[in-house]
DNA sequence: CTCAAAATGAGTTGCGTACCTCAAAAGACC
DNA sequence: GGTCTTTTGAGGTACGCAACTCATTTTGAG
């Protein structure tokens, strides 16, 4: 009728007197200090295990003294979803205090491989943890991996860097994020046959690349009726992305879908208004954003692809702080998830 | 260029010195004892609210002694969602056993108010909070507020009682989540006009009722080529789902859209493909399970509405523990979303 | 003004761990 | 067997707060 899930509380003490050794030595193995034969860490282990014992977390935190310490490096630009990402931290800031934990945010140009790397290491032995919005490149997956050598834990945050060593990635699998883009899309357009619009910042970005490959491998297989349109790069920027779709719309007849990789959706969303067809065209982008919100309601925007800016800030934190303190990282937890946002379920 | 989130460190002692008080005297005020001046109350929430302190959680944490004890309430029968909720509790164990935290489960027939009312009561006193699965019933509203009353934290789950006065409601709001699979069924059916079919549990059931409300909603006002067929009510089991949509499919043969509110998804899924239709009607259900996880992939779905259950056994849990210790809720975080679920978006 | 009640100060203990020191024991090497 | 190194034990302090006791001061009612 009633199971616990807890069901022992042992100490330190405790293991030490099963181990039969003293508090001393169970420290020294709990802590990988030096100074101890092999044979008594694993006796002391097996201890541990046997009695699947875990440190208290409190008394931990409480003992250790000093307050632990996170920076986030983040893109300097006026990018609004990782605006949103800094405005979350700050709804933490209550819960990170009575932790006596300290986040700091560093603004830099993520997207010059040579900065981005100097931030990193500039960063060197003064943080127990780091999260950064990657950039993939050689300069930067060196410095991440420097910080790691150095006892820093790193977390990759919205865009992620595989080749390095960094601990863990926390972001969407944007392959995933396009694909679902494509099925919406291809759902969306009905029955009706036609062309298919993609605007994206620069397929130079790793995310971008992906979420249009995902999307392209889903119109090409199951949508034949659909067909897709060169990619339009828009470089992120309103006035740039309008123009290029303008032209576009103007040129062919037959659009009936339109997948809007990254930023610029404000000029898009003007593309497609003015040319008076943001009803006929089923159009899907990313992110819930003030705006993205409104065309959603508008019915301009038909669905958002979105991961959520407050769980990733969150999940950042909280795998450091696992990281930090040698717990488990739940998984199932920290897994940012694809969200299908439209006008119903607007979060 | 670098901003800190978290400035100051004080303990008690320094609110103490601040307000011109003892530690005794901070102690009652924070803990709201007996035997201190309205006068001096004042002085000292001016203290620390003039420093924004914050108890370190850590050492509260540790110097109560005693562990702190929750419940959960859940269904006594087989449902699949439930027990997802009961797995990821158990996923938690360790975390839970870190912070010395005691979660129970307690089976109950929660369809029969009597039997759960008396089930909620019988747990007064012996658990610092408690989660339940609650039907909305006078009896079991009682229940709730006599365990509030006797300072028991309590929140419901996936199903609210809002005329209780619980702490905290963790699940999702129906309404939307029926709109929102409307709006699905709507978009996915396209050009085509003709019936929509609804399969629920009972319309009894709050959160069925609400759901096949926020539907019938979106359906009448945006999608006027769709007509909704009566729902047919297959108590949440497969062969009487089957049997009643395999006769309602024989009756109609312009169906499009299909509804499926609660679980029998199976019978469901069965009375589709074996009228052979299961690739010409938009079938849209509820969570994601092994089956319609399947479903999904074989195309014989088209989404799922889910809360996420993990998401609500954790949340849960969080919420409890903020509770219990005074702590303010992350109200984002712990917020359950309607994820709309396709085959390229499954988790 | 008196006296009891209320309010406050001062202090202690303990929670479970981290981190440190110093001494003692055990082992390795020649 | 003696010397040196490695390993282990024993113990202490500190972390910030909860919870408690007991003495002292202040307050208010009569």
């Amino acid at each position: 009728m009633a199971e616990t899930l807890t069901p022992t509380a042992l100490t330190l003490k405790d293991i030490a007197r099963e181990a039969g050794v003293s508090l001393a030595t169970v420290d020294r193995v709990l802590h990988n200090r030096p100074g101890v034969r092999p044979d008594t860490v694993r006796r002391v282990k097996e201890a541990i295990a046997r009695n699947s014992f875990q440190p208290h977390v409190a008394a931990a935190e409480l003992a250790r003294g000093r307050a632990r310490r996170f920076a986030f490096v983040m893109p300097s630009g006026p990018n609004p979803f990782m605006q949103q990402i800094e405005d979350y931290l700050g709804e933490m800031s209550g819960w990170l205090s009575a932790r006596r934990l300290s986040v700091e945010t560093v603004a830099t140009d993520v997207f010059d491989p040579l900065v981005l790397a100097a931030s990193l290491e500039g960063l060197s032995g003064d943080y127990d943890g780091v999260a950064v919005v990657a950039l993939d490149h050689p300069g930067v997956r060196a410095a991440i991996n420097d910080l790691v050598d150095a006892g820093t834990k790193v977390v990759t945050l919205v865009s992620d860097v595989p080749s390095s060593r960094r601990h863990h990635y926390v972001g969407i699998d944007n392959i995933a994020a396009g694909r679902t883009a494509g099925a919406l899309v291809g759902r969306l357009v009905g029955q009706r046959s036609g062309k298919v619009a993609i605007v994206a910042g620069s397929q130079g970005l790793r995310d971008h690349a992906e979420r249009i490959f995902g999307f392209n491998q889903v119109i090409a297989t199951e949508f034949p009726d659909l067909s897709v349109l060169p990619v339009l790069e828009g470089r992120d920027e309103d006035d740039r992305s309008e123009q290029l779709l303008a032209r576009l719309l103007g040129r062919h007849a037959d659009i009936v879908g339109l997948y809007n990789v990254g930023a610029g959706t404000q000029g898009v969303a003007k593309a497609l208004s003015e040319a008076g067809r943001d009803k006929q065209v089923v159009f899907v982008g990313h992110d819930v954003t003030a705006l993205t919100r409104r065309l959603l309601l508008q019915g301009v925007m038909d669905a958002a692809i979105s991961q959520n800016p407050g769980h990733e800030a969150r999940a950042a934190v909280r795998v450091l702080l696992a990281l930090a303190r040698g717990e488990p990282i739940l998984r199932e937890q920290e897994k940012i998830r694809i969200d299908i946002v439209m006008r119903d379920n607007l979060p």
